[in-house]
DNA sequence: GATAAACTGTGTATAAATAACACAATCTGT
DNA sequence: ACAGATTGTGTTATTTATACACAGTTTATC
């Protein structure tokens, strides 16, 4: 008998903190879920699934985001994993939580939908099950840090975007207002972003431009050392 | 039959990657250990062992860390759940890492002798078995963040140190060299020290004044919105 | 067709943090 | 007494962060 054979197994749930930008609202929002089913039936709680024997947990993570929202190649990270034993009353189950950050117009709305689940602010959640309030709580937290220091702030927004929409964002995410000038000139001083000659005019009379990152600048200013900060 | 039940079960284990600190080398070091059993027998590795069903992830981690160096009340911190397919020969085994800040000459040397395990400095380890050389990788990396930004270097020096010897410390940690002048005028701005009227004489001539760490300076300015920053 | 309203976009001055740098002080072993 | 090794101190220049006010653009409205 192998080694590791006379230990215990466990359950290993996944869950997933899934992060979206509400460029209207200029609102976080967290994609939350009626659960359908016993135990905490008809209460509210993260999108999450249960590990399989022939999948990598990275590769659970992606099914389960997959499987709610119908998108792949999404942003996502592992956050930290649960295991106290009264985490979930009657039953011992670990659960390994990852957020995703994803841009709210690209998820198949119809799919979310269907499975019952809802983008909801981040300033107005919800009593959560289980240990569910932490994760977020961890994850807002986590986001906070990763998006001042990588260009993660993308993930959230559409392809193209303006400045003041980015500003929103990070003043959404770090719920905080920020000094425009300051904003812009620290942003463009990076190179990071494309002007287009496009503007956007929904928002304002004036219009403002669009921009686009551009990964390949970033990539090259990593090797020079450079650090984003923002 | 439960809602979870029909799900797989998994062996889960906990490694831990224990750093150290050598005062008189100045290195940071890991403790590793010849493993004694199959597979990888004779291998470097990280301590382990696997969790169970009564105890939370984080009392297996200190439960496994207590078996080894005899210690309680030591700085430990989650770092990763690293679980794909291939990451043990033959076996689906998911490890939960964590990582330890101990001070080498309060553990019980004997007994971490006992177990055939060795203070290795990290700019010499050898290769580990399995994922083990990234997971230490990886926990350097978050040693480096969590120094910048929170007082832990403490936990890896005696109660009572010099301010070269922390200077060292800092140095061995980020891997670079610090400017004495910065460093000290930096640290004492913050008001976290309490000079004693005390020398260490063992590395110069001169002798070097004696610090302590004061964390309850520390939670009072917590409370006033203080950043640590290093 | 003037103007009010709402948002975009720009420049400058001040304060704070960081980085660079050189020499005197102390002690002990020779 | 002096050489050697390490501790300890101050100033200046550079960079980065913060604070702040007004003009530009467009359209709906009177």
């Amino acid at each position: 008998m192998p080694y590791y054979q006379e230990h215990e197994k466990f359950h290993v749930a996944v869950d997933s903190i899934i992060f979206g930008y509400d460029e209207d609202g200029r609102e976080l929002k967290v994609l939350l879920l009626k659960r359908n089913f016993q135990p905490a039936k008809g209460e509210w709680s993260l999108m999450g699934g249960f590990l399989k024997n022939n999948e990598a947990i990275d590769t659970a993570a992606k099914r389960i985001l997959h499987q709610l929202t119908g998108l792949s190649d999404v942003y996502m990270e592992q956050l930290y994993t649960f295991g106290e034993l009264d985490r979930e009353p009657g039953a011992r189950i670990l659960s390994v939580a990852y957020f995703a950050l994803i841009k709210i117009n690209a998820s198949d709305l119809e799919l979310v939908k269907t499975h019952g689940a809802t983008w909801v602010p981040i300033s107005s959640m919800p009593r959560l099950i289980f240990d569910h309030t932490a994760m977020v709580g961890r994850a807002l937290k986590k986001l906070q840090v990763r998006a001042r220091t990588q260009p993660i702030g993308f993930e959230l927004l559409p392809d193209k975007f303006t400045i003041p929409q980015l500003q929103g964002l990070y003043e959404a995410i770090y719920n905080k207002t920020l000094d425009k000038r300051n904003f812009r000139r620290k942003l463009l001083s990076m190179n990071l972003l494309e002007k287009l000659e496009e503007k956007e005019k929904e928002s304002s009379r004036k219009g403002a431009w669009y921009y686009r990152f551009e990964p390949k600048n970033y990539e090259d200013l990593l090797n020079r050392g450079f650090n984003f900060e923002l």
